[in-house]
DNA sequence: GCCGTTTTCGGCCCGACTGTTTTCAGTCG
């Protein structure tokens, strides 16, 4: 099986391989593009003819001969060429911060690094000290990044990088003089795991602000400090950078460090097509010489509504921003057509959410009581929630027996009289079990109100063993919802690896929804799975997976991402209105 | 390698910062 993470990682070591060798670096963008058209892709790439491939933005005749000569064979011959030149060591060395593709290829041919090992041992013996524009500051700068590179950590997960972006914005933004803050980049666009965080602000007092951002006690070391840009490294390892520009600016500004960088230079393009230029200080039109004059006045530059505007489209969210055909998509022209059709679709939001349908009391592995939980939906304005502790296969996480579970279905059902405005469902987070039987038996579930079906355990199941797994349980006429249907963890484990587009022709079929589990730790279904199953007709359930009260403010990585995924509202099971939700619930009671 | 409202060849987004330079190459985002 030829996932497309594969092919994308190909792609990438393409592109990486044929940089050292000193391609046309619009040869390894171009390799670059294809990994990132091919990560984005809703079906399995391998399974696309070539003519389809060739029509999608970033594709053409040799990178789709490239994917399904991986789908055959499991390689790409190309691929197996370079490796056979390039010494496999040298991309951890163009890996370290500070180290491009010049220089990589430089000590290597000329000093014979091969690796981090020989690096150090190369810059030791005072070698690399030797090669052009190769002085002290360099070499010292060199053996902090090597060591940082040893050390570090790499991308973090969004919930981690929210709360910390959110504190150092208030932060900064207290400071006087600060006239606008706001945290771009990936984390903006919601996606899954961030690089680095990315601030940007406007200020009376630019060098101050600056001052204070590199003297934070929180800065471990100061990348770099310029008039109007920054870089730091944390105590805790993450990359900060900081970006100030005037106040008028602002909305050209935060479109263009909130990227993505391939969305910048579709945007760019753009521009040029109808004469204008853009960059971080807004949309200027072109002097005689296809050149933006100095001091030129933008025609576009406060805000992001006004520069997308000018070039004849409408504000496009940044979950959108990935150059997967937002351009075409948010164009003026295309709009209209779309609210004029009967085809107008309004995408999910947060305040869009009224119910938790998947939540862990004290009975199993969670921290709260039945009314503990039941009282802080109610107060989060909720008008349902299903009560779904784990099944007895999970001794880890204190699963519940037959016997426990018909205790536990009465003390939930006793909660309705203290809560009289609130829908409240028994029901139970049932393992999928590995060969996708359900962890009670049918009379068991039928007593339930409420079913949601997880796999736990053997997450490193074959493919086609996986998707007969899930397709027992989304076949199941009992099941309500699959949960976190791959159980993969964000920068844990890869989890199962199912041929999806056969469990959302199912889902739609069997009136099964799929889980969206909003926890930063599982993003499960991801951004590219929800665009998949909304488009194939699946209704979403978008939870929470509760074990703490905290856990219910994960909602909102949930809801990035089904605006990542483009869900339509009504394509939400959590949107439906409580006697909306009570009859798709009945569907499966028959 | 991709792409086309100057189309099948000749382009390909743009600016900040750094260090080593006396005007800029390399790297990054």
């Amino acid at each position: 099986m030829a996932t497309n993470a594969e092919i994308a990682a190909c792609f990438e070591e393409l592109a990486v391989l044929s940089e050292i060798l000193g391609a046309n670096v619009f040869k390894v963008n171009a390799f670059r593009r294809a990994a990132r058209a091919v990560e984005g892709l809703a079906q399995e790439a391998a399974s696309v003819p070539v003519a389809a491939l060739k029509e999608i933005d970033g594709l053409g005749a040799s990178t789709a001969a490239k994917i399904h000569e991986f789908g055959a064979s499991g390689t790409m011959s190309e691929l197996e060429e370079l490796r056979a030149q390039v010494p496999a060591g040298l991309k951890e060395v163009l890996a370290i911060q500070g180290i491009g593709p010049k220089t990589a290829r430089a000590m290597w041919q000329e000093l014979g690094v091969v690796d981090l090992a020989t690096l150090k041992v190369a810059i030791d013996a005072g070698k690399v000290a030797t090669l052009p524009r190769m002085g002290e500051k360099s070499i010292a700068k060199m053996k902090e990044a090597i060591a940082f590179a040893e050390s570090a950590r790499g991308r973090i997960r969004l919930g981690e990088a929210m709360p910390l972006a959110d504190a150092l914005v208030a932060e900064l933004g207290a400071l006087s003089g600060v006239q606008r803050i706001a945290y771009a980049g990936s984390l903006r666009r919601g996606r899954d795991t961030i690089g680095d965080l990315d601030i940007l602000a406007a200020a009376s007092d630019p060098a101050e602000l600056m001052r204070a951002f590199c003297e934070r006690g929180e800065v471990a070391r100061v990348l770099g400090h310029g008039e109007t840009k920054s870089s730091v490294l944390t105590k805790s390892g993450v990359q900060v950078d900081l970006r100030v520009v005037p106040l008028d600016r602002f909305g050209a500004a935060l479109m263009y460090f909130t990227g993505s960088k391939d969305h910048n230079i579709r945007m760019r393009e753009r521009a040029i097509a109808q004469g204008l230029r853009l960059n971080e200080y807004g949309l200027f039109r072109e002097g005689a010489h296809g050149e933006v004059p100095d001091g030129a006045v933008p025609i576009a530059a406060a805000t992001e509504e006004e520069v997308y505007a000018a070039l004849g489209l409408d504000w496009i969210p940044p979950t959108a921003r990935e150059d997967r055909g937002e351009l075409d998509q948010f164009a003026r022209g295309a709009r209209e057509s779309r609210v004029a059709g009967a085809s107008a679709v309004r995408m999910l939001a947060l305040a869009d959410i009224r119910a938790e349908l998947h939540c862990h009391t004290r009975a199993s592995d969670g921290s709260m009581t039945i009314d503990e939980i039941v009282a802080e939906a109610e107060r989060r304005g909720f008008h349902t929630i299903a009560i779904t502790d784990h099944s007895k296969s999970q001794f880890q996480a204190n699963g519940l027996d037959e016997t426990r579970l018909r205790a536990h279905i009465e003390a939930i059902h006793a909660a309705r009289e203290r809560f009289p405005k609130m829908q409240i469902w028994a029901g139970s987070e049932v393992d999928i079990l590995s060969d996708g039987s359900l962890d009670y038996a049918d009379d068991v579930l039928a007593a339930l109100d409420w079913v949601v079906a997880s796999p736990h355990a053997a997450l490193k199941q074959e493919p086609r063993l996986a998707t007969d797994r899930l397709m027992k349980a989304i076949t199941h006429p009992l099941v309500h919802v699959i949960g976190h249907p791959t159980g993969r963890i964000v920068n844990g484990r890869p989890g199962l690896e199912p041929v999806m587009s056969e469990l959302y022709a199912a889902a739609k079929e069997h009136g099964t929804a799929l889980e969206l589990n909003s926890h930063h730790m599982r993003l499960d279904l991801r951004d590219v799975h929800v665009r998949a199953a909304a488009d194939a007709g699946c209704m979403i359930a978008i939870n929470c997976d509760v074990h703490a009260i905290n856990d219910f403010d994960e909602l909102r990585y949930g809801v990035l991402t089904a605006e990542r995924g483009l869900l339509p509202v009504a394509q939400c099971l959590n949107a439906l209105d409580a006697k909306a939700l009570d009859a798709w619930r009945r569907k499966k009671r028959p």
